[in-house]
DNA sequence: CGGCATCCACACAGATACTG
DNA sequence: CAGTATCTGTGTGGATGCCG
């Protein structure tokens, strides 16, 4: 039967589940989530469909798969940060984009990938200082 | 015997598997992590002890296991985010600031957080109305 | 093409015990 | 107090196969 009683999405990261805990919480990881992040991102460039940003999100990293590209994207419309325009044509169409309450969200996320590319080499750095340190403290 | 080659902290989130992967797109990981963001977050405030820290954490949400902290700490201190400042007394002292870098950071993703409980209200109201919806269509 | 259901592996995260 | 080490359960997330 799946349907059952089970309403709202997997969601992304996290349990949902119901917890004591201040709702904003659940959105910060809705929209730190792993995969949340990027398709934010990707889409504040423009509309995208579905195994587009798929492909998109492949091209950066590692790569997504379609089960998680989907709860990401139910997770994020369920917020209202994604909208989703589904066509009913042959073969089905289906467009993702950001709502206006996505893209306040969007360009936050996009302020902190941006910075992390930024210092990259800063970080790079302090982690080589982290490792020598660590290698000589397990000698001496 | 335990250290074997494996050099760094088990990392936050993610795989740090040397994938072919953009290495920003780790550090990014690891600053959206679940426990790095809430870190970074109550750390611009100002210093704090693990234990003192561990608690703030908590008082925000469901709380961080000691071990979890450790790490989440640990990844960022390596990525030069955070800083360690070990005292040998007794009992042991053991302060966490944010370094420049990791205030940069940091306030990227407080701007996030903060954005989040501005929104707030905007994202229960496209929750309820996504149930509704969905709730509509699975009687169609 | 877009999405859902199922199975499964592995890493994350918790509990516990021990060290300095 | 501030960790480290180990053992274990659970849930995230990936692969596959099937529907609209």
């Amino acid at each position: 039967m799946a349907v059952s009683t089970s309403t709202s999405p997997p969601a992304v990261s996290g349990n949902d589940t119901g917890e004591t805990m201040c709702p904003h919480r659940l959105v910060l990881e809705h929209v730190t989530s792993r995969w949340g992040v990027l398709v934010l991102i990707e889409l504040l460039d423009r509309p995208y469909r579905f195994s587009e940003l798929r492909r998109a999100i492949g091209r950066v990293g590692k790569g997504v798969s379609e089960k998680m590209l989907t709860q990401t994207l139910q997770t994020l419309e369920r917020d209202g940060l994604v909208h989703r325009d589904a066509r009913p044509v042959i073969p089905p169409r289906v467009d993702y984009s950001l709502t206006d309450l996505g893209r306040e969200a969007a360009e936050q996320v996009r302020g902190l990938a941006e910075w992390t590319q930024r210092r990259m080499g800063a970080v790079q750095e302090a982690r080589e200082r982290y490792d020598v340190r660590k290698a000589a403290a397990a000698q001496g």
